[in-house]
DNA sequence: GGAGAAGCGGACCGCGGGTCCGTATCGTAC
DNA sequence: GTACGATACGGACCCGCGGTCCGCTTCTCC
């Protein structure tokens, strides 16, 4: 428990994997491409120094990921309106939902490697509870829905709706633009939560 | 194109293997489990049998899924309410979203296995593209959504509500009764789809 | 600067998906 | 029934990847 401070080439080279991974990843066509050897050698570090530092694939996946998520819980969690604690309940969910989907169009490769580890649920993670906590305790918030023991599953929903393969799929495959994702998931999340439908254009975070 | 019938030893083969496939996948724990050799071994068949048939292990396990599917499809395409052609939009919706979910609550590590089969998007398939299209049909004929461009999205993310891992996340980690994710999915629905809320007791199909 | 802990790196391992090809079986023509 | 080409069988084999191991290097603290 006494949690020792990491050793200087240590924590150089952990930050070092950590880059080369987010390039590695950004710049790749699919997450399967991007090899633990790969990475090791991008990073100019021997396999072992990688597993030594993040324990396994997920593990590395994971640190990164959260690392990148990290602005976007911040503001989440004290940040100014409308994503901040500040915010009324129901814009304030539309405004998480907006950022959770931005940043998975930001980081669509790092998220789909993450979701798709295989062996491990993606439900499993810290940030994963984290946004459903939220999203929950918003939910509750709301007239109309509270009470009703289903925010628990309504939560689950509409993050749901912003899987990364999801997201990968309607940009890849289907060539739909940013905007039109982000108005149609604007757009369902209002409908569920009984809001009137106010398309009006979104403000980038 | 000439499509020739294939030989009796290939389809009695090709049947053994998809049935040994179903038990080992309903047996395990976790779909990597299941190895391609297990599944040879089980049916009685040498791999290379297996990979002859099936092309890949994403073949078999595709194969395999629209295998079981298929009666909900039939069920769906020329049924009797509330699942059949004849029921109106929005009923059926909810109908149909009911059955995919029981679907994958059924055979949930199969489903899992399938959405999982990390190098090819669980959205490339035959099968979703179908729920897909019938599930934007319908919502496209229920007042107070049609013409406003977002059927499109809305089917995919109710869709995205009956992932299976998510399902499997809620029974398996969360302990939740069937009802109750049942339940959860059909007041959401309901709630997007403008219907009010009416949780009454659903009949299995 | 010396001792010991902490970290390094890359050869190595096991396992699983996928291939190959000599052999067995099937379908058909006679 | 038999002979023969086409088709399928099967399991030894290959390859690449995640993960381990251990002799060597580097840091840290006194």
């Amino acid at each position: 428990m006494p949690e020792r401070t990491p050793r200087k080439d240590a924590a150089r080279n952990r930050a070092a994997v950590l880059a080369a991974a987010d390039t590695l990843f950004t710049r790749c066509e699919h997450p399967d491409d991007v090899t633990m050897a790969d990475i090791a050698a991008a990073a100019g570090v021997g396999k072992g120094t990688l597993f030594r530092a993040f324990g396994d694939r997920t593990g590395l996946i994971r640190a990164l990921y959260e690392t990148r998520l990290e602005p976007v819980r911040e503001n989440v969690e004290q940040g100014p309106p409308p994503l901040g604690p500040a915010t009324p309940p129901l814009q304030r969910v539309l405004a998480l939902l907006d950022a959770v989907l931005c940043f998975k169009l930001d980081n669509r490769h790092l998220a789909l490697a993450l979701e798709q580890t295989g062996s491990d649920s993606p439900y499993r993670t810290e940030h994963y509870e984290r946004w459903h906590a939220v999203l929950r305790g918003l939910l509750d918030r709301i007239p109309g829905l509270s009470g009703t023991g289903v925010t628990d599953f309504t939560a689950h929903a509409l993050l749901a709706a912003t899987r990364a393969d999801l997201v990968a799929y309607l940009t890849t495959e289907k060539g739909l633009p940013r905007d039109e994702i982000r108005a149609g998931l604007a757009e369902f999340a209002a409908r569920t939560l009984g809001a009137d439908t106010t398309p009006g254009p979104v403000a980038e975070g």
